[in-house]
DNA sequence: GCTGGCTCTGTAAGCGCTTACCGGTAAGCG
DNA sequence: CGCTTACCGGTAAGCGCTTACAGAGCCAGC
């Protein structure tokens, strides 16, 4: 304690070394353990160390080495006009960033998060100057056109989520085809509905388009009437969502039996709009999220929806990452097995048994 | 397009230079828009940037000018049992995070976040890994004894939220002792109810001492009776909430006509205990929290709670670390207003209007 | 026409760390 | 007892950038 206090005058190495007697070299040695000091070396460092507080700069160590241990991660903020003037819509993105700090903890790696407004002008500056500060990127999805990705893939390595591989760049997603086809079986084969109707997600999303294909796909395999088009054109957005509902309900339009969401949120939104018309969920209208958000069980009803299993694929993000980083190559596309999660938005009785013929034959279909 | 791809042999400024013809420290000056290139020079350094899609190397920037442009943000994740599995617990975080982003977008600066689970053994050390590659570091509530903080503080610049500042450390948080009293007054004049609980956080907070306290001395000073002790401990978790409400009707006791909680996550917990048992809210027994985080207007009823400003506390938060970085010094202690936001847990009709006497009488007596 | 003063550009010295390489010391062997 | 072998530890050369300093043109003025 009579130890006069270090001037805030950045503390290096150097001083660690002269404190304990050595080299600088041995100071390295001691801490990053490598080659072999003596015990006695090894606890004069430590002590050192120790009594100077001194933590090694992390952006030398990464000039020197060519490894920052920072792995950065893009994101969408809200943007669109939001629902109820809230930013609900970074409750997924935040699963699947925890997923990949899981992941990166493991390899000793921090992330380096920016999200991006929805109409901020130098996002391509922005993205490049984190890519500065990182060894590679994972991009969530919608962030940068397929041209863009590729150039950015050509600065550092690139994951993206929930998107498209391109020649540069590697992508992780779930298997929305199967998590849409089991909600449609699921719908009219187990509870019997006959008309479905979809709202989807944002346009320009990959994710969005494969799962509409699967929808109309597999609800006319069934035998089910679907409605679709403009008027079903949703944002991934809660407020999206509701506008959907409205917008029909404006324009005297009935409503199909059961309504199948791009995702949770939209779920959500909808579910709202359905409850200030009055409109009984699931007894008039049944109702399927996508994504299965920690508020799903938590609405009324509970959401029945697709668990994508967004933490895992938050960390599979970062493994493959890691893998590019320190190996090259890797695999341009990874997919991941989502799961049908029945609660009661579907007309399900709470606790029913989830086991269904439909489930379980799309699950079949997917094997074989 | 016939241009060989550069092979990923990290590129750097003397690639560029050679390319436009120029010395590296033009380049630099270009870049950084320092100096007064000749229009010629600048474009024809633009021009080689553009072509070879070169980034500077943040690690080496870093290095040489002392500034890495990067803040450390630590938090803690779930880990205690978890409700129903989920990790809802992190949902107040990301707003202050956001929040903090925003503050440091404004600066170029990125975040670098690590979060700590509730076991892990190796958290001073990775704090400290993390320390070494920001320039500052915020710490959200709970993550470190004074001590620990007063260590950490040695080493680089440090914000603690919703804590005490220490010698070397600074503070930013809520006016809780304002709010939880704003709430008590709303319960006891404005609704007459006589009885209140109060179900604690976790016993380390400063936070949650100082909202007890306050919780005790206005509902006394309201002529309430109260209820508090052991049976009331619960932990800012929702299955903290769920406990305390499970425990006490299994101990047959009567609960107290209203129920404080000591923040949203809490609260959530004891709705659904209290739905489970068939207990209605607000009829039976009216609730409220302390946050508003995102989903509190979406639980049924809407949560009657305190809003924090939590998003400017993280900019704030990122302000202050800021001004220390480039300035040194800065003000301890940071007090942030906050304000009762009035749904319908607490037994007010939707849509009613939440100016009443005693949140405006708490709110002067905050002025006065 | 030559010099002083400007402006722009290049050279080189670090920033704090890692690590290849080499020298010194001690132990092992003939 | 002298030389080899192994083992530690120290010296110094970068990693890719910024920037102080100095040099090279260029114009204006005497």
């Amino acid at each position: 304690m009579a130890e006069p206090k270090k001037a805030r005058a950045t503390l290096t190495i150097y001083d660690v070394a002269s404190r304990a007697g050595v080299s600088i070299a041995s100071v390295s040695r001691v801490l990053n353990g490598l080659g072999s000091p003596r015990a006695e070396t090894r606890e004069r460092v430590m002590q050192a160390v120790r009594e100077l507080s001194f933590v090694p700069d992390g952006a030398a160590r990464a000039l020197s080495n060519g490894l920052k241990e920072v792995v950065g991660v893009v994101f969408r903020r809200g943007g669109e006009e939001l629902f109820e003037g809230e930013d609900e819509s970074f409750l997924y993105i935040d699963v699947i960033n925890r997923g990949i700090e899981v992941g990166a903890q493991r390899r000793g790696f921090d992330l380096l998060i920016s999200s991006v407004g929805f109409n901020d002008d130098n996002v391509a500056a922005r993205i490049a100057a984190l890519a500065g500060k990182a060894d590679g990127l994972i991009l969530h999805d919608r962030m940068l056109s397929a041209v863009g990705i590729a150039r950015l893939a050509d600065m550092v390595p690139v994951v993206t989520l929930a998107g498209s591989p391109t020649p540069t760049s590697l992508n992780v997603r779930c298997d929305n085809e199967f998590g849409i086809r089991a909600l449609v079986r699921h719908m009219v084969i187990d509870h019997g509905y006959r008309s479905l109707g979809y709202v989807t997600g944002r346009a320009d999303s990959p994710d969005n388009r494969t799962r509409l294909r699967a929808f109309e796909a597999e609800a006319v395999a069934a035998g089910a009437e679907i409605e679709t088009g403009p008027a079903w054109q949703g944002n991934y957005s809660a407020a999206g969502g509701a506008n959907v509902v409205a917008s029909l309900l404006n324009a005297g339009r009935k409503l199909p039996r059961a309504i199948l969401c791009a995702n949770d949120q939209t779920a959500l939104g909808v579910m709202h709009a359905l409850a200030q018309r009055g409109i009984r969920v699931p007894q008039d209208v049944a109702i399927t999220g996508f994504d299965d958000v920690p508020v799903a069980r938590h609405l009324h009803p509970p959401l029945t929806t697709i668990r994508q299993p967004m933490q895992e694929l938050g960390a599979k993000a970062f493994e493959i990452l890691y893998s590019r980083i320190s190996a090259g190559g890797g695999k341009p596309d990874t997919v991941l097995p989502v799961e049908l999660v029945v609660r009661e938005s579907c007309g399900c009785a709470s606790g029913s048994s989830p086991a269904s013929s439909a489930a379980l034959a799309a699950r079949d279909g997917q094997k074989g």
